[in-house]
Parts: structure tokens; C-alpha cells; sequence
DNA sequence: TAGAAACCCTGCCGTTGCGGCAAGGTCAAG
DNA sequence: CTTGACCTTGCCGCAACGGCAGGGTTTCTA
């Protein structure tokens, strides 16, 4: 046979074949003196070992050590752990399948993939126009990802999402936007905001301090984001925490 | 911040953020006099949803699409695309980890993962040291792989598999391994053969002739297998089930 | 008997999402 | 002044082939 011939026997490409030959999984064959491949039967039923092989989900490295070993000991091994590589991912699809489908299903203006947590906490926030709530759902969102708050956070937070006191608050941080960095509204919002945040809020936050586990550096690039007057009111409410924390 | 920092942060190292930006699925960001890179928050919350989406399965060409479009409407195009194609693979799993379990369950001397019903077949018949009995397993192990026979020829050869008659058929053709082309035995030798096969097996073979769909070199390739005066035995069973096709 | 279709050959590049490594430059602390 | 921990660019490797280039052979067809 050809080896356009056996491929079509065995149910391969002559493509998969030759590379067979290249890595050394199967031996090359005779040549005819045209330079062709012959194949026998022999390695017709080779080729189909391989075949079911792979397709079990085996790499040609494995393949090629079951095919080494004569003794069919080493391929109830390699198919164990091929079982157990394949349950690991069964479950991971599983896994994703499962966050896609709580993702897909709240499409309302859902523009970001977040935990369940956060997105009910936003479902509760009434939608608003103010950049710093925007901004403070954007950290939120970020936080979410990396994983460093917990539900625990968001539920604390709860309570004061839908607080139109809260929103009012964001307002007087929006008016600062174009305000001197000495502007005199500073010390009492950064009071008012202080004061919104329970108690609850700050316990559920892990880690050492009102920062939490940030960086110096974050915090930094964090305060870039707001005009100065506004990074002022910031600052004071994260020393606020942190003199909180050392309570 | 700096790239560790803001791979730190959103839990992603600093080559898959370089990559990133290689592959061009997000900007280069400002770099310091020295050449580092500076990462803003705005930075951090773009990256934080590159890795929410990656998580969920998407290449980075999607995960660019989707960043690309502001509108959420192609986000929810692409993700229904990406479910269908987990489920797929999840099938695919299942299916791949069923065999498996199969394969897995039929361990003694099973040193060929085949399908069920010719497992069974193989079951039926007794472990022979004949070379032609061996033979004719590995070619209808071969065709078992390429799916070519079904399950119905399988079924139509298991009376005859365990019949200590057909053993002795195997034999007679096994004595024939130095005999020369013209020896006595064979035509005898074939007519017993071709007596031996029940017509179900015949009618249960698929394509139009009775070597099926196989191609001539196919068979040249299996009579090679035989000694001289086996492969004129063979030739001549073969012709007469040609024969038995046209009537 | 030519021409075209259908085979065959070797060899190299592309795929996906980074990880590893090399060969440097920079910056903080001891 | 020297570690050591960062940062930079850039190129190779990975799994299992598919595609393509550039060329020879065989076989069918007009």
C-alpha cells in the first residue's frame, strides 16, 4: 500500500502519518525505488493502535510508551491518569459553563463578568451620573477580579448602595473636580464619608489595615485618578481607615 | 505602578501583560525615563477584564473583539458562541471518558482498545496459538478502527468463533506456512473455508463485493502477509465470495 | 500520445498563550 | 559598593499537525 492508501484504511491523513515518521512514533517503512512508502498490513494495524490511541485523548509521547511496552501494564497506567486529566477538565469546563450561564443570564446592562456578590450589590445602586461612583464601581469591579475582597464586603455595603444620602455624598465629591487642592469643602466631606461607611464594612475588609493588602504604589496610582482636591478628600478618608485599623 | 505591582493586582504575570501588549490587545502604557512601564488604575480595570474574560475561556482575538466593541451587544454574540463550543468539548470529554471507562473496566489481556461488540467477539473465541487465527484478529481489530465493518458482522461470526471446527480450519491453513504455491491441500483446504462462513456473515458485510470497499492494494498488501500457499488458499476464498456477491 | 488530474516527495512556516532563558539596565537597601 | 529585586528586549519552545512551495511520478482521459 501507499501511503495515501493506508491513511484512508486506518481513517488518517497522510499528513499525520508522515509527521508519525518525523517524531519517530512509528518507524519509516520501505521505499519503493520512486521514493514512495510501502506499507504492509503490519503497519496498517500499528496505525490504527495509534489512531485509537489519540483519539482517547493520549499525546504521541504517551502513545509511543504504550506502544514501547509490550506488556498492556503500562497502558492501564497511562489511562488512569489520562481519565484523571480528563475529569480535571471536564470539571473546569463545567466550572466556566456554570459563570457563563449566571453571566448570560442578567444581561441588563451588564457590561462587566463579575461574581454573583458584586453584581447584586450593583443591582441595588441605582444607576447614576456621578464619575466618582463610577469610579468607585470600577475599583469595586476590579477588586472583584483579583480576588481580594470578599462577599462579605459586598454585603456590608449593601445597606448604603441604595442610600440617597450616599449618592449626595458623590455629588459633593464631583463638585470638587475643578476645586484648589486647599479648597475649604475638603475636611467635611471627607468627615460625611468617613461617617457613611459602617463598621461592618471596614470589619469584613481582610488583610492589616484600612488599605488592606495594597500596595504603596496602587494607592499612589489610585489617587492619581482624582482631581487634586478630590485625591485630597481620598487621602483623609484612607488615613481615616487606617487610624481605624490601629484601633 | 509597575508591571509587577499591577500583575500582582489583578492576578496575572508580567509576561502574559507583555504579551498583551505584543499581540497588540492592549496599548503600550507611558514609560518612566528609565523605559519601565507605568500602569494606571484605569490600566488595572482593563486588565481585570482581559483576565475575567481569558478565565472564562475566550482567546485574546474575542476578548479583543469584545473590548473593541463598547457596546455589550457583541459580548453576549461571543459568549453564546463560546458555550456552544464548551459544550461541545464537554461532550466530547464525556464521550472520550466513556470509552475510557469501557476500555478500562475489560482489563484482562485486553491489549487492544476496541469496540464493544468486537470485544465480545474476541471474548467468545478461545486464545489459539495459530498465526492465521492471530492474523485474522489483528485485521478485523484493523477494521474495527477504521469503521469499516459494523457491529452486525460481529455478530454474525460469534457461532462460528468458538467452533473447535473453524480451530481446525485455522490449523490445516497454518500447516501451509512452507508448503509451496501448488501444494495439494488447498483447494480442498479453500472450499472448506469458504463453506465455513455463514451466509449472514456475507450479508452483513457492507459496499458491493466481497472484500467490501477495500481498495486492490489493500489486498495485495494482505496477501504479502502469507506464505505462498497461504495466499493462494486466501486468494481463492476471496474470489469465491466475490462470486458469492454477483449472484 | 500528449495533457491533465491525482498521487507522491521534502521542508519550512503558522497555529495558541504564554514560559524560559539570555543578556543586559535600574534602583533600593545593607 | 555590592547584592538582590526589579525592569528591558528578543528569540526559542510547546502539541499535533495543516498549508504551501517546488518538484517528481503515475495514471486516467481525450
Amino acid at each position: 500500500m501507499r501511503i495515501g492508501e493506508i491513511a484512508a484504511l486506518v481513517g488518517l491523513t497522510t499528513r499525520a502519518i508522515r509527521h508519525y515518521h518525523h517524531v519517530g512514533l512509528l518507524p519509516e517503512p520501505v521505499r519503493l525505488p520512486n521514493g514512495y512508502r510501502t506499507y504492509t498490513v503490519r503497519d496498517a494495524v500499528l496505525l490504527a493502535r495509534v489512531r485509537r490511541l489519540t483519539e482517547l485523548g493520549l499525546g504521541l509521547d504517551e502513545v509511543r510508551d504504550v506502544l514501547a511496552d509490550d506488556a498492556g501494564r503500562d497502558l492501564a497506567e497511562v489511562l488512569e491518569e489520562l481519565d484523571a486529566d480528563l475529569a480535571r477538565q471536564e470539571a473546569d469546563i463545567r466550572e466556566r459553563r456554570s459563570r457563563l450561564a449566571a453571566l448570560r443570564a442578567a444581561p441588563p446592562g451588564a457590561t462587566e463578568p463579575v461574581s454573583p456578590a458584586l453584581a447584586d450589590l450593583f443591582a441595588k445602586a441605582p444607576a447614576t451620573g456621578s464619575p466618582s461612583a463610577a469610579l468607585d464601581r470600577e475599583l469595586l469591579t476590579l477588586l472583584d477580579t483579583a480576588g481580594e475582597g470578599g462577599a462579605d464586603v459586598y454585603a456590608a455595603l449593601g445597606p448604603i448602595a441604595a442610600d440617597p444620602a450616599v449618592l449626595a455624598l458623590y455629588e459633593r465629591l464631583d463638585e470638587l473636580a475643578d476645586a484648589p487642592p486647599d479648597d475649604p469643602r475638603i475636611p467635611g466631606l471627607a468627615d460625611a464619608l468617613v461617617a457613611a461607611v459602617p463598621d461592618a464594612v471596614f470589619d469584613a475588609i481582610p488583610g492589616d489595615g484600612g488599605t488592606g493588602a495594597v500596595a504603596p504604589a496602587v494607592v499612589e496610582a489610585l489617587l492619581a485618578e482624582y482631581a487634586p482636591a478630590q485625591a485630597e478628600v481620598v487621602r483623609r478618608v484612607m488615613e481615616a481607615f487606617v487610624r481605624r485599623g490601629r484601633r
